[in-house]
DNA sequence: CAATAAATTAGAATTCTTCTAAACAAGAAA
DNA sequence: TTTCTTGTTTAGAAGAATTCTAATTTATTG
């Protein structure tokens, strides 16, 4: 692991306004140190773990959240079972795997949504989500 | 209640190799006599109790499965503390009121999706699911 | 009317997630 | 540094949604 790395995983949770602790920086590690990920819990858990790191399932869902409300992970809805956090926090839409239940961003600009009908009175949008479901072709 | 009515239900349950029980007309009245309906379980078992009918929670889990494996609802993934299940199986997209938790749905001509980039090597497409997640203007 | 296959049920069990309250660690101030 | 305050972590309990189990009941077929 790179020094400057954790320099800069610690300012990120600096200006999130959140110490960086050693549980934290070894979450920030896991999930932004390397490209785009698509993560649960129950996952990261088992990384962490993995990685030596010690860390309760309890800190995790408490900085998966902490980190959403702070616009470093959004939170993505595609699977009943179980909640994704996305470390790409920039418009995008997705492909679903549905055997795998692996995800896939999808570049905003790859993917025209138009037409939008009349909101309900009184709403404004808040996101709109494209979700690709994709399975295996079988064959 | 219609006599016609109960008819075409059970006639819709027994095309879908559904045996019309008491529990399933029931459920099948509450689901589809009423236009569009987007119903969490928890919700439909409190129909039910309100119009007098005995089941349990487990029946209507078992049902909701069962109609939607037989195409006569159609699973929706918006929110992640629940299940809804949509009366609406014709493709179409969905607002989601993010406060009230409420679905509307959105006729497929209504918005209009283009250019999906290529697929991930070897799937293919089983749905383009786009909610348009609203809240109340804050005025 | 059997016989059999399907459906229903209460309650237990599971899974994912949140809560609680105590111990601990970080940053600020003296 | 030491002290104080506040934020963080934690184990384990609690909660909520859903599924499972195994026994009972109901629908259909012969």
């Amino acid at each position: 692991m790179v020094q400057s790395e954790l320099v800069d995983l610690e300012k990120k949770l600096r200006d999130a306004q959140l110490r960086p602790t050693k549980q934290r920086l070894a979450l920030a590690q896991l999930l932004f140190s390397d490209g785009n990920r698509h993560i649960t819990a129950e996952r990261l858990h088992s990384d962490a773990m993995e990685a030596n790191v010690a860390i309760s399932l309890a800190t995790i869902y408490n900085n998966l959240h902490q980190f959403t409300a702070a616009g470093l992970l959004r939170e993505v809805v595609v699977d009943s079972s179980s909640s994704y956090f996305d470390t790409n926090i920039a418009p995008r839409h997705l492909f679903f795997h549905e055997q795998s239940g692996t995800l896939k961003d999808i570049a905003k600009d790859d993917l025209k949504v138009d037409n939008i009908p009349p909101l309900p009175e009184g709403t404004e949008i808040s996101s709109v989500d494209v979700i690709v479901r994709v399975s295996s072709t079988r064959r």
